[in-house]
DNA sequence: TTCCAGGAAGTCG
DNA sequence: CGACTTCATGGA
């Protein structure tokens, strides 16, 4: 921190406990946090570089370069949303008639799904193809460094889809892109010839959203979940990778369903809310495995 | 060593 | 349809 930096801002409309705290941050959602100290995040999203703090008694506070304070401060509270869109959801998800997804809750009380920059939500979720969150953090990182754009300091951007498509394969390969750098290149080509593919899609219905992102060279059920749920906003997404699927089939009884029967058991069963619902038991279950 | 990772797409029966 | 392979790379 210089004095370039702005004074910390506190964030009157999350008071997460540590836990769901770093979950939300660094829990597989977003990839561009990385931990300074217990308490403390570093990141860049979209162009804005973040610190963010996390104090008793459940507090936060967010400093960003003084230079972009206004547009920072705008981004801060849609990424992270506010208190009566997060008490209403967690009314409406059926913890209860749900022991599980109770229990899910309980352990992250206030965990937050962000509302991430589309364009950087598709390339991200690209990467994350047969990837551990800790390798596809690194591609991104790789990609940021060498193509990013800066911003003040030595800080850079993800390169923009149009910054991606002068980008060639070996490039990609050479962040440890491997076998995904195809698509993201094929991606990069097809958004180039036709960029309203991903125009209105915030404004679409579901269904219809996931079909045209369907579209995308290396985007399937999963991915184009992921990208509605954290880069449109779309909360009825229900994302089955393999810790879904399997924890699924654990804690639900539905020992032999396929992707794309426990995807859809999950709208149905979840509601409104399923992509919400979705990160409370996928958290819950990696915690679970990790100790 | 072997298995698996926030999968998708192509092939085969 | 559904099951099986291939695709890079590296952690566990």
């Amino acid at each position: 921190m210089t004095n370039n930096w702005s004074d910390w801002q506190q964030y009157n409309d999350w008071h997460p406990d540590l836990d769901s705290f770093k979950e939300t941050l660094d829990g597989g959602q977003a990839f561009c946090w990385e931990a300074t100290d217990e308490n403390t995040y570093q990141g860049i999203v979209a162009n804005i570089p973040y610190c963010v703090r996390w104090e008793k008694p459940n507090k936060i506070s967010w400093a960003t370069h003084s230079s972009l304070f206004d547009e920072a401060d705008a981004l801060f509270g849609k990424y992270i949303g506010t208190e009566n869109t997060y008490q209403r959801y967690y009314n409406v998800l059926p913890w209860r008639s749900d022991p599980h997804l109770e229990k899910c809750m309980a352990r992250f009380p206030t965990l937050r799904i962000l509302n991430q920059p589309s364009g950087e939500t598709l390339l991200g979720f690209l990467c994350s193809a047969a990837k551990q969150i800790v390798q596809i953090k690194e591609m991104l990182s790789l990609i940021r460094e060498r193509f990013g754009s800066e911003i003040v300091g030595n800080q850079k951007t993800l390169p923009s889809w149009d910054q991606l498509y002068a980008i060639d394969e070996t490039a990609l390969r050479e962040c440890k892109f491997g076998f995904r750098a195809k698509n993201i290149k094929k991606t990069a080509d097809l958004l180039h010839a036709t960029p309203e593919i991903l125009e209105n899609l915030e404004s679409q219905d579901y269904e219809i959203a996931k079909t045209t992102l369907s579209t995308l060279p290396g985007v399937g059920e999963k991915i184009a979940d992921c990208v509605l749920l954290l880069g449109y906003q779309k909360l009825e997404a229900f994302p089955v990778d393999t810790w879904i699927l399997k924890a699924m089939q654990r804690r639900y009884q539905l020992d032999d369903w396929n992707s794309k029967q426990v995807s859809h058991f999950g709208r149905r069963h979840f509601g409104s809310y399923a992509g919400l619902a979705q990160q409370f038991i996928f958290s819950w279950e990696r915690k679970a495995s990790r100790k």
